[in-house]
DNA sequence: GGAAGTAATCTAAACGTTTAGGTGGACGGT
DNA sequence: ACCGTCCACCTAAACGTTTAGATTACTTCC
């Protein structure tokens, strides 16, 4: 079966191309009611389908958002994308996954590789989990592709960018105020690379909880992923005259996964010997033995925010297009959002109190 | 910043459109060094980046693999998923995900609006973890397609289209097998809806092992999330005259989540009161309270099958259609694989000896 | 020196859409 | 009967590539 084209349907339904166009767009003015129904009897009769490509390429129009993510091995992830998905969908935007750090490790090549790829296909626009280099930065700048960063800071040289992050500098600080109201005066905090970027703000609210309550702090970097925080933990703990803290920070999922496994395998009860609290809630945490006290940051919502975000960023760009004006993405100061994280206590911490949830 | 075309460079470097054409393609011959080097130079300096609808219109080819799932509620997606993107990303194709039953509801119409998109996009090829209905299997055979299932079964009206599919029947079976092990015989299948092919051999297998053992098997469907197993679950509970089965078999993440949430509500003590056995290990599995005995289909590794098999089948099909062949996808016996699953022993189904993973 | 070959380059026609600019006919008002 | 309006429809030119076929310049060989 040879693929129809618009010309095939044209000749089908005797009518000209252009009306077969008009017909089938979305709004058919200009065509009369029964030419539009010939132009539809033929184009289903030859099974025709538009060809997206030659459409992208005469109406000079993006369908698709790419989201960049580091996701697979975290999976706070899946709310995030069920967020973004959910949202996307309506206005009818194809999404597009790019994981330019699969299992926790980041290559500057694949990152460039991925930014080239997306201007190629002329993508809407960009959602990204990481901070990126400024020179992909730079590129998505010249070709008007708008960028909305979740969870994750724009890069320092770039802040003034769409972001929708947790308030992670209030997170690390309750998260200490909450260690210290049990009276635990050392802490370790298990986290990942600064690529992430959460880290900075988080990294700083516990650091202050720390000085203002008087607690010692260790912050132990591990790559992202629970084999590298395993192997981290089991290091720190190893090595000789090291004294395990009184509690854990587990900066996100994969640092709660390895720490839990290090402390299970040696034995370590959990609160009364390391009381631990993690960062960025997931399904399962309440079934984990103990169940897990988390600060959760509602990955879902963000994920809607963002896809708001950059939704509306996209049409106005159409709009100001349309009208004749510059195309240049349009930022504005409220694209800025702090989603507030919450602490959803549990028993890892050392409360006896479980809160009711799943 | 006006965005440059193949014209710009032509200009720019003083050669014709084809002699760029020619110097930027993956084999540059019939180009002198030189030649392509002033048009390299003059790409970069202009930051020409190809129009890939342009490409795509002219080259007639496709690019993209999409993803067809039912993801997000069930974590076993992230390990599929890596090991598609892994494998993808080597042969240059980007990944589109199109999740057509979010929240574990189905619907036809976003179904075929998904479909339609695909052709429309000319995508190069689809995994998908669902069933589709025959029309749209129709569809994609039309517009040469190939179309590979994971974990799910193809409808049984198109058994020839190619699947990896864990062994489901043995798999439920080997369940059946160890329930009676235990001595159990009562038993309750907490089931995901049918349109998730891998809920008939599942069942049949622990059906026949029922039989065999002389157990009783009540089979309970419930929505495919974690809300809807939790009060499927809990309703059955609640019936007058209802007994708690000796052994539950979760069918899936989402069952898994639902009964154990159930359990730990109602303060029924896991294994002691009542057994469990889920399928599908997931990351957190081995963490659980209790630890979760589970079947575990090893999803990445089924995702990297399925990625290898239909990048063979499109490079076959680009290769026949380079010589001039029918462009129809071409499958073999080979691409029906089934995966062996295995009985990860923890202690929710009554054994003391826990495995050491993870 | 000229025929014949070869390699580098060019010109121009596609690919499948959308859309600006025209054509022609029906209608109504004078 | 004439002019002007409107409307449905058509023709043809784009969009940014790739590529068949033509052209040119340069070798090589007799």
């Amino acid at each position: 079966m040879k693929k129809p084209t618009m010309r095939d349907v044209s000749r089908v339904s005797g009518l000209s191309v252009y009306t077969v166009s008009r017909a089938l767009s979305e709004d058919p003015t200009g065509v009369t009611a029964e030419s539009r129904e010939r132009v539809v009897a033929a184009a289903k009769e030859l099974g025709y389908v538009p060809n997206r490509a030659a459409q992208q390429l005469r109406r000079n129009t993006r369908s698709s958002v790419a989201v960049i993510t580091s996701s697979t091995s975290n999976y706070y992830y899946i709310d995030l994308m069920r967020g973004i998905q959910g949202t996307l969908r309506d206005s009818g935007r194809t999404v597009v996954v790019a994981d330019i750090a699969a299992e926790g490790y980041y290559s500057p090549e694949i990152e460039d590789a991925t930014i080239q790829d997306l201007i190629q296909s002329r993508s809407a626009g960009v959602i990204s989990t990481l901070a990126l280099r400024q020179e992909n930065l730079d590129l998505l700048r010249d070709w008007q592709i708008p960028i909305v960063f979740v969870d994750s800071q724009p890069p320092a040289t770039a802040r003034s960018l769409p972001a929708i992050t947790m308030a992670n500098y209030e997170a690390g600080m309750q998260v200490g105020e909450h260690l210290a109201s049990h009276g635990y005066d050392s802490w370790l905090f298990l986290a990942y690379p600064v690529l992430w970027s959460t880290r900075f703000e988080r990294e700083r609210g516990i650091r202050e909880a720390a000085e203002k309550f008087g607690a010692e702090l260790v912050v132990l970097e591990s790559p992202n992923n629970v084999d590298g925080a395993f192997a981290t933990l089991s290091g720190f703990l190893d090595a000789p005259g090291a004294t395990p803290p009184r509690a854990l920070i587990a900066g996100n999922n994969p640092m709660i996964h390895g720490a839990y496994s290090v402390l299970r395998d040696r034995g370590i009860a959990i609160p009364d010997e390391v009381a631990v609290v993690g960062f960025d809630d997931f399904a399962w945490a309440g079934l984990l033995d103990p169940p897990l006290t988390v600060l959760d940051e509602d990955s879902e919502a963000i994920g809607v925010k963002a896809a708001r975000t950059l939704t509306r960023i996209m049409d106005d760009q159409r709009t100001a297009e349309d009208s004749g004006q510059s195309p240049s993405p349009h930022y504005q100061p409220g694209d800025q959002q702090e989603v507030k994280g919450e602490l959803v206590i549990r028993r890892s911490c050392g409360c006896q109190s479980e809160v009711t949830d799943d």
